[in-house]
DNA sequence: CCAACTGGTTGGTACTGCAAACTAGTAGGC
DNA sequence: GCCTACTAGTTTGCAGTACCAACCAGTTGG
């Protein structure tokens, strides 16, 4: 009877991380962003943005695609289906448990 | 309009770590409880879940009653008034971002 | 030339989750 | 009484990780 507690323990704790739950929220949401998109709705800095980016992507949940603006780099981020996968499983696991 | 998302980074740490979530939840949903229970229903290790009924008691979240059943030790664990409160917010942020 | 912006990387620190080892006490066998 | 095994729970040590500050390379604006 408690078992959608217990499944608490399994939550994707790449997901879990406050930080890289806002980043797949607003991936989530917005469907494509760049670099500083996510850095000023997050209010985090740029090296743990970074961080968690190359997280994300090493999971394989968000694909980093480099570009240019003009000669500018430009980094565009957004969800790979196995992160929007992943992302809906987790808001499955939270709102049964809560 | 990503207000809620942003909360994100917000949110409580001590509750947030899966353990302690599932501790909470039982917590919340039964009311009253002792040490094997919580170590059956969680499935963690003894060490583990001591470890973090302390930092639980250390944020007030709950109280930590030891007895005796006979002259077995029994440790009995209640969420505090702060405790619920914390968990209720917690809630409340996760399913506004979500 | 100089300052500011973009998108990082590289330490360093501080925290924290976890399991193994340990303590304190109880029960059972002989 | 004595030894062993068990119960209930705590302490300790380690490994992993998030986070920030500082630095770097290249670009653009003034």
């Amino acid at each position: 009877m408690n078992q959608q507690i217990r499944n608490l323990s399994e939550l994707d704790r790449v997901i879990h991380e406050p930080g890289r739950l806002m980043i797949v929220a607003l991936l989530s949401a917005v469907e494509k962003a760049d670099f500083l998109y996510l850095l000023h709705e997050t209010e985090m800095n740029k090296g743990t943005l970074s961080s968690h980016l190359a997280r994300l992507e090493a999971a394989g949940y968000v694909e980093i695609a480099k570009t240019f603006r003009g000669k500018v780099p430009q980094t565009l981020l957004q969800l790979t289906a196995a992160g929007r996968k992943a992302f809906e499983q987790y808001r499955r696991q939270l709102k049964s448990a809560l």
